[in-house]
DNA sequence: TCGTGTGAAGACGTTCACAGCT
DNA sequence: AGCTGTGAACGTCTTCACACGA
């Protein structure tokens, strides 16, 4: 099926799925059902089926995905595997944490580079990422091709190294700072606003009262 | 118009607006037109408009929206702004770092304790949040009333975890863990995936080159 | 009989386009 | 004239329900 025909939900989807897979290669599990991943995964079985449609046949009737070939056709589909370079722009609270996060490094990512405005500010700290000062950003970006960026600076900054970064020729941001970005076209930005999951979670939690 | 009939989607704009909102009156200005507040807010002004409608006719036709009333209407209709309490669970890298984040304070929540395998692990990385033994988890809970819950523990943590929380009667987790986790119905649960999230982002990236 | 694959139906969310107020 | 408020059209995502193969 045609690669740019995925929505973003489904991805979604799709990765948590290749998590439950590893799990249960882990255990020894041959063969799943539908209903048995999609559990797993929090979806409906329908929903699953659904989504691995896109790949084609790769399930048996009566009996349930082979679990190896079905993580195999998701790798696939999803693409590169390879190794991908990001940096980290301020390193501050959540940006030093971050650096920390190895669930990045199990995802295919490594964080290259950090920069931050005080970049000695983070010393000691048994970081391993070289922090470097901003105005290296734009030739760093271009001299090692990156075109993952997170962004983890202070809400006031958050546009103005977007621009930067835009220009740069990054591709995508991920976005930690309470902030609408406005980027061009050729951008992507993913928003994680952490203050506004919890508002949003609060308000589900206060009605059932 | 009904508080239940809001949707995740619809309550995650209105934060947004809300946030614009707040600039737009640090700035003096007393009227703003949907377009111009769906632009900050990264929205279709149309949406903009149908969202406002939730709650009664707030705008003036030809002019705008005033200001202060229709950031009165979204607080009010909101509900409590009220202090809210809020644990975490896993005082590790990341723990750590929301423990310091003030993005929380600022949406009206308060961190009042953290909970940890190894309270003393945290010892002098200049946290301010008291952190106990797990054990004392679910008394605190069911003394100090606590409702919402973040959780930072490993993966292979998070479900028995989260059955902690549920069985202690929490009624909201802010789930930064990778793992779907199982809860019963009284329970809320919003996933806030780092690594899917990077995932997400770098497909979306790969493809457009 | 069991579980996949899938068209059709349904639910939900967004956008359009215009009536109506200021 | 300008901009809101809103029914209706549109599009997307999810769920159902059943045919079909193992």
């Amino acid at each position: 099926m045609d690669k740019s025909s995925i929505s973003s939900k489904t991805l979604y989807r799709l990765l948590i799925y290749q998590r439950c897979l590893r799990k249960l290669i882990e255990n020894g599990i041959e063969t799943v059902s539908s209903s048995a991943l999609a559990k797993a995964a929090g979806v409906k079985p329908a929903q699953l089926r659904k989504d691995l449609a896109n790949f084609g046949q790769i399930g048996t009737r009566g009996l349930g995905y082979p679990v190896d070939d079905l993580a195999d056709a998701i790798r696939e589909f999803l693409g590169s595997t390879s190794l991908q370079p990001v940096i980290l722009i301020g390193a501050g609270n959540l940006g030093s944490a971050l650096m920390r996060y190895d669930g990045f490094n199990r995802g295919g990512f490594e964080v290259i580079g950090a920069f931050d405005l005080f970049p000695q500010s983070v010393a000691g700290k048994d970081i391993t990422v070289p922090v470097y000062p901003m105005d290296t950003l734009t030739t760093f970006i271009q001299q090692k091709k990156v075109k993952l960026a997170i962004l983890c600076v202070p809400g006031e900054h958050a546009q103005e190294v977007a621009n930067t970064l835009s220009l740069a020729g990054i591709g995508g941001i991920l976005n930690f700072s309470p902030t609408v970005l406005q980027v061009p076209p050729s951008v992507t930005v993913n928003n994680v606003d952490l203050a506004l999951e919890l508002e949003n979670l609060s308000y589900f939690v206060t009605q059932e009262s």
